[in-house]
DNA sequence: TTATTAAAGGACAATATGGTCTTTTTGTAT
DNA sequence: ATACAAAAAGACCATATTGTCCTTTAATAA
């Protein structure tokens, strides 16, 4: 489905929001074991996510991450078009330059249905939803 | 969706599929041509397909690539789990090495279905059954 | 103001994927 | 038998992805 740093990025992000909610701030060290994710590689993502202003960062004792109040939800859709692009989940199947309904591919018509609810799925949810519901249900991220 | 090499071998396959049912047996120059694709990248890929047993091949003049009449079509996931490898359409969207209903990742209940949805489209297609489309419509392959 | 803590930054390495090119083998037609 | 055509094989290169580690910067607590 998702490449590794999507991966990374999301279940990071999720454990965060959790941790958030509890009112702690976790680091890298943490998230990386809690994820079961490569330590200094979750941390350049968790970097670039910071840069890419999607949460925010403090240094020094007591630092760690977590979300803006303020800030809306994070819907899955814009995380992934920061690490994968934007084309992801918007091209043809069969690899076609152009592919619609007036041009399809041999896939097309079947695919797009497919293609649709996985837009729908990642507009949707967000990384708040996703942890709300680790959260209720006592759900795992590992 | 797919990556380019599966691109690549599925387009390239119902292509020689669309000229066998036109008593053709296109070579990889012809082929990457219409299909747009690396010419020896497509080559090479053919070469395996030929070695894992989906087409043969013929040498020499009048040679080219062609399907073997007396074998089953070939569903897409068999194509698939031979480019890609088996788990592509099997594993937790979310990353989990161990996800089920049981114990299930903040995105399985929704992630499930569409992967069902994915797994069926590529059971039910076979290339046979795209070069069937392609031909009947007039569809595109590039 | 100093020590400590933790993120930021950046260099570097391993592996996988995507792609090119040349040589060898094998089949066909003449 | 020979020339030719086309796939097979394999060496090689480019790029992207994934991952590690070391140094620097900034924040906090004492």
């Amino acid at each position: 489905m998702f490449n590794k740093e999507t991966e990374y990025a999301l279940r990071g992000l999720v454990y965060i929001k959790l941790q958030n909610l509890k009112n702690r701030r976790p680091g890298t060290t943490e998230i990386a074991k809690e994820i079961e994710a490569p330590q200094f590689y979750t941390a350049k993502i968790l970097q670039r996510l910071v840069r890419a202003g999607f949460l925010r960062s403090l240094k020094g004792k007591g630092g760690g991450f977590f979300f803006d109040p303020d800030k809306p939800d994070l819907q899955l859709i814009k995380l992934i078009s920061a690490t994968e692009g934007d084309k992801s989940y918007s091209s043809c199947g069969f690899g076609l330059k152009h592919c619609d309904n007036d041009k399809p591919c041999p896939l097309h018509e079947k695919y797009a249905v497919i293609r649709d609810s996985i837009n729908k799925l990642i507009s949707d949810e967000t990384v708040q939803s996703l942890a709300e519901k680790v959260y209720k249900k006592e759900l795992n991220l590992r």
